[in-house]
DNA sequence: CACGGCCATGCCACTCGGTGGCATGTGCCA
DNA sequence: TGGCACATGCCACCGAGTGGCATGGCCGTG
């Protein structure tokens, strides 16, 4: 069952009407958030925008949150495929690895406008409480999944070593960190320029054990 | 059953007046919450048992999770009020001194069973989702607020420099990792234990960046 | 001590997000 | 072609959260 990110052409007739109508869904709710804004959009607007009854919009997003933030999730789909099915190197840290995984998950979204609806989700998440709140709640349900993966595929300590879950408590951040300042650029920056934020963001990451700062005057 | 940080005897009947309902509001909902499950328990619910019209409950908080998890808020309000007082050491590490900042928070919640509501807020954010959002929502405000506090006193970076924000996850990182190994102990653990719990969790902090591992058989 | 202002509260009506039940239509397969 | 499964639409309902307005108790001033 390949998740949303991609086309799949190859679908019965029922599924791709199932698939469409998610789509518009998806499409019609960021672009309405954006200009009326989140709350001042009713669910009633959406659904009559798309033409279709407030209970299979329930049926195919767990709120009003969820799908605003569908692209994004798609990201993490595949970012936990990734980890998954990369071979595992004894020897590399496994911060490392967890940074590939997600570089390889960002170049996979190809998708027209994933970009472009990855950095509406992220605007509106910024402004509105209950949409950051419920991002972040996706980031955690992930790196828990993302935690079962690699204990399942490598030999960490016992659950009661937090350091595994640090490595992707460290690497959400810096993602989080990535996305805010390439949703900030100027115009409408593509997943490329994300790819060199989340390149930098990384960067960062060695040095803060070590950080030392001055008092102000 | 006294809930908040400081008693304040000092304050006009009128305050102490409200802070008694609101304190009763929090004792009622972690009461009932525990017992009945947070969806199960109704506001009116909630409202009757205290003697308290709804509108005035929104007077106090911000919705359903927040009411549970103003113990928690107590402690990021001392954290944040230790960061600003706290004299910053120019040679030493900001991670070390946001750690002691976070112990000297814990180590202020001495209101009797501050330890038991916390503990009972994080097993209900832990089963209930919304809860959960909401609890990683009120972390990362914090988060901001203590950037701003540390942009403000020390001379870290340009705005674009990810350390300073990297130090501050990392810290909420082993901070939720202690939280809830502390939470699952058996029994009713004390504050103290937590402050072991966040002991064992910083010093798994710098292990995070170098962990490797081999892959399971 | 009395008056007037202020502030928290209570009550009421309303909007809107979200759910369950049931009928219907349409794709799917034998 | 007929029956089955499933997605959808419609409807009624619950509960969270908000705004407005009246009330009553706390508080400072004369």
């Amino acid at each position: 069952m390949t998740t949303t990110a991609v086309p799949a052409d190859h679908l019965r007739l029922r599924e791709r009407k199932k698939l469409r109508t998610r789509r518009a869904l998806v499409d019609a709710a960021l672009e309405l958030f954006t200009e009326r804004g989140f709350e001042a959009t009713t669910l009633d607007d959406l659904c009559a925008a798309v033409e279709v009854s407030k209970r299979t919009f329930f049926r195919n997003f767990a709120g009003k949150e969820d799908v605003a933030l569908t692209p994004a999730q798609d990201m993490w789909a595949a970012f936990l495929d990734e980890l998954e099915r990369r071979e595992p190197d004894a020897g590399r840290p496994v911060m490392e690895m967890v940074q590939d995984c997600l570089l390889a998950a960002v170049g996979r979204m190809t998708a027209g406008d994933w970009a472009r609806q990855v950095r509406l989700g992220e605007l509106l998440a910024a402004r509105t409480p209950s949409m950051g709140a419920y991002g972040l709640h996706l980031c955690d349900r992930t790196t828990r999944e993302a935690l079962a993966i690699l204990r399942r595929r490598l030999d960490l300590g016992g659950v009661d070593d937090l350091r595994a879950r640090l490595v992707l408590d460290l690497l959400v951040a810096a993602w989080r960190g990535a996305l805010k300042s390439w949703a900030s650029l100027p115009g409408e920056p593509a997943s490329g320029d994300l790819t060199a934020c989340l390149r930098a963001a990384f960067a960062a990451i060695p040095g803060c054990l070590t950080l030392t700062a001055a008092p102000k005057a």
